[in-house]
DNA sequence: CGACAAAGATGACGATCGTCATAAAATAAG
DNA sequence: CTTATTTTATGACGATCGTCATCTTTGTCG
């Protein structure tokens, strides 16, 4: 059966919604073209009139999830008087680490991400240099280069936490790594000379009840 | 056709290596059973005289990756007279980028992983904890539970740092995440009050042409 | 030396994978 | 209103997936 041009559209738009979620869920291979298409309200048919092959869409599904997490991310921020903290108590926190459908897709896909085609690797690095950009404009640093090198560091030590954060079984261990991580960016992230916070373990709960990222929804 | 016992043995652990490393470079769900085992140069029927299913498996293979990662590196620390930058030279380099298979299994499967059956990861975080305990006895902090924090933060900006650099397809981006966690590591290793380093772009080459991680082989 | 047991080879199973040809159906164009 | 185009649905394809039953072969032990 037929569909209006702008039904249509819709529904390509739908898919390529459920794919950025399902896929950071359950994997890149972990999600078949059909159950996929099944959860859009499709069947399978119709999968190939909208995307050329399961790698298109991957590329285009990878590319979305960065740039909805990037634009998501800077919008939160910018409302903020202290956006470096805020990207930390939205990121290091346990709702980011048990929902990663809905997360940062470098810490959900990032290891499955570098195994796949040139056009989806190129698409992911293109949509996330912006945001590395944005966030050497909010760490502390006397040159550019100073700055864009800390936010690099800023972002690989938010994924790896979440990552491993994810990957343990233990409760403990794994609140651990977000709180870990988050201490050591804001001893960094302080202004220098100050006295480190002397006490080993003070309040390192009430960093957890933020809100979870959230996606636009288009 | 039988085998001697021995053999038998021999062909256990060498599927079992194998697997440590191809589920590393192509993904758990990026290889097979029948293709495994052709690669241990065995066919794919006598699998389940071994394991008893992928994911029994898959969690051997995991555990005995995280395992040969920590002895290889505590080993190498152990040698070095500074334990905090050779780990850096080791880990943060192209080589363990670019060899995937013989490297960091976090790195290489961490958002997999997360998602597999409580076994896989159960074993996973045992066997990475006494690698954090390490860990912990070669940063600086003045109390114990700090250095703990500072361990598993130096961990996950590791592994961040190898995630993101193994995603981008831009040779030089990938670089810096490389430089500039191993950056950020060094001036944090460094004593307390010790100036920071001014010039911005000093000597960031050098650092990366250390040996890549090797493994032992039994 | 002979009998048993066990390891690996062979082949098949049902499911699911990505892909595509074709049919149906409704919108858009005339 | 008619015609033609386009979108989705149906169903099938070969390949590969994990798993297992069966058989052959051979090491092991009485």
């Amino acid at each position: 059966m037929r569909v209006s041009r702008t039904k249509a559209a819709e529904n390509r738009e739908r898919i390529l919604d459920v794919a950025t979620r399902l896929f950071r869920e359950r994997g890149i291979d972990g999600i078949g073209v059909a159950d996929l298409m099944k959860s859009a309200g499709l069947t399978h048919g119709g999968f190939y009139g909208h995307f050329k092959s399961k790698d298109d869409l991957v590329a285009q599904a990878c590319g979305r999830a960065v740039v909805r997490m990037r634009d998501n991310w800077i919008r939160t921020m910018d409302h903020s008087s202290d956006p470096l903290e805020t990207l930390v108590n939205e990121y290091l926190v346990t709702k980011h680490r048990d929902n990663a459908g809905r997360g940062c897709p470098i810490a959900a896909l990032g290891s499955e991400i570098a195994r796949q085609g040139s056009v989806t690797r190129h698409t992911v690095t293109e949509e996330l240099k912006p945001f590395i950009n944005y966030l050497s404009e909010i760490v502390q640093g006397r040159s550019t280069s100073l700055r864009r090198e800390r936010a690099i560091a800023l972002y690989a030590s938010l994924v790896g936490a979440v990552v491993i954060a994810r990957v343990v079984d233990d409760l403990e261990f794994s609140q651990e790594a977000l709180t870990a991580v988050a201490k050591a960016i804001q001893s960094k992230g302080a202004k220098r000379n100050a006295p480190a916070p002397r006490t080993p373990t003070p309040r390192t709960k009430k960093r957890t009840v933020s809100r979870a990222p959230r996606e636009t929804k288009a």
